[in-house]
DNA sequence: TCTGGGGTCCTAGGACCC
DNA sequence: TCTGGGGTCCTAGGACCC
């Protein structure tokens, strides 16, 4: 078998520069919102010149570089891009994985011949790319017999180039890749294969199946296919992509709205933003889960089954903070809020409501989500959202407390009672 | 100056039913 | 008077990925 593992290089920060040509050459980083301190999601070749990576704090990249550029993250450009990629890569066949947004897996095994071998296909496939879609957006191929050694490849042919793991190379790869290298070991993982003397994937790979299973469960017998540089994976073609599983928005809490009233309104706008993204992917699900995390890092939260699967955002909002209640309400100074609704389902196979309540909820929702998607996210708000929105856009340069008080009365103003805000 | 936001999968205990 | 074992659902929590 031959697999292309295809990886773009620096890819949100090439895409931006491609985009627009005064960031080009220049040391450049994407990141989340501005609002909040940040980390670094792609920086750009120049950045990295400098020692920034992805993962890093915007606090810890501008120490590295003081000049360096901040371009916001504008998820659907990547996305418009990735497909384009994807349109050429399918050119080539039709097992194409998507792995993640900047990540695909190719199963050429038949077509090799045909383009004069690994090396030269995936040449041909990195000047097609560079010629749609522009030259500052590169990408690195890893090739080899399997999906766990051709993500092991690129990292070799990283930036831009191509690396080609061949059978008889196998055993060195092995000897030489520490096992935190692959995808699906963590550091906890790695930490405890530290203690049992294994470091590297030949390490692992003399040890029986057995031995890791009584130690690993599940996982155990996975190891022990990769100490071997076998993958129990298969590809995936994107034509039989599997269903989503859950939905859910997670947002640090912005430091003027680190109380409960204010953790409280981020709740409500998060559980509007999943509502709205299940109804347009026609979705109900029936499980909702609250993560919110304090000023310790600690989190808390929990989750509750609903009677019947929903994209209703105030059932989830109501469930959501029923949870809150039973862990006590939100910390004092809540960090972070998540709400994520799983069990998801098609809409079509979900009971319509009997209560006429509900039944004209719907129809509201439907109607908002109309004007939406005609003028856009910001067209609409609840009185609370926008009140925190306006306070977190506003408060640069006032005291602390004086944030905090007006925080405070926002939130009151506009939500005194346990219903929801319109 | 503390550390984003989107997900998936696994484990383990308890409730409940047959 | 004492009591098995399997299946399924719910909940909590953790590990890991890009």
């Amino acid at each position: 078998m031959i697999i292309l593992h295809i990886d773009m290089d620096a890819y949100f920060a090439s895409v931006e520069q491609q985009a627009d040509p005064s960031l080009r050459g220049r040391p450049i980083v994407v990141s989340g919102r501005p609002d909040i301190h940040s980390v670094v999601a792609a920086a750009s070749r120049e950045a990295k010149r400098y020692g920034i990576r992805a993962g890093m704090t915007t606090w810890e990249a501008h120490k590295l570089c003081p000049h360096i550029t901040f371009v916001p993250g504008d998820p659907d450009k990547y996305e418009t891009i990735t497909r384009r990629f994807l349109d050429v890569l399918i050119d080539y066949t039709p097992m194409v994985e998507v792995y993640s947004i900047d990540e695909v897996f190719m199963d050429v095994t038949q077509e090799v011949d045909r383009h004069g071998g690994p090396l030269t296909l995936a040449r041909k496939i990195q000047q097609r790319l560079r010629a749609e879609l522009g030259a500052w957006i590169t990408c690195s191929i890893g090739i080899a017999p399997n999906k766990l050694l051709a993500k092991l490849a690129v990292e070799e042919a990283k930036p831009t180039g191509v690396h080609w793991t061949r059978p008889q190379d196998v055993a060195q790869v092995l000897a030489r890749t520490p096992v935190e290298a692959v995808c699906g070991i963590g550091p906890r993982i790695s930490r405890r294969l530290a203690h049992m003397g294994i470091w590297t994937l030949a390490d692992l790979g003399r040890c029986s199946e057995g031995y890791l299973r009584a130690r690993f469960g599940v996982m155990g017998a996975v190891l022990a296919l990769w100490g071997r540089g076998l993958d129990p994976n298969a590809l995936i073609p994107y034509w039989k992509e599997h269903e989503l599983k859950s939905v859910g928005h997670s947002h640090a809490v912005p430091a003027v709205l680190r109380h409960p009233e204010g953790a409280r309104s981020v709740l409500l706008y998060l559980c509007e933003r999943t509502g709205r993204r299940l109804r347009a992917k026609e979705l109900a699900g029936r499980v909702v889960h609250l993560d919110l995390r304090d000023a310790h890092m600690r989190h808390r939260g929990g989750q509750r089954a609903l009677e019947v699967p929903t994209d209703d955002e105030e059932i989830i909002f109501r469930t959501a903070l029923a949870l809150a209640d039973r862990q006590g309400g939100f910390p004092e100074a809540t960090t972070m809020v998540g709400v994520r609704v799983s069990a998801v389902i098609p809409r079509g196979e979900v009971p319509r409501p009997l209560l006429a309540v509900q039944r004209r909820r719907e129809r509201l929702e439907a109607t908002m989500d109309c004007i939406r998607d005609r003028y856009g996210e910001g067209a609409l708000w609840r009185g609370s959202v926008y009140a925190c929105r306006v306070l977190t856009q506003a408060t640069g340069g006032m005291g602390r407390q004086k944030e905090i008080a007006l925080a405070r009365q926002a939130a009151d103003a506009a939500h005194p009672g346990s219903s929801v805000p319109a």
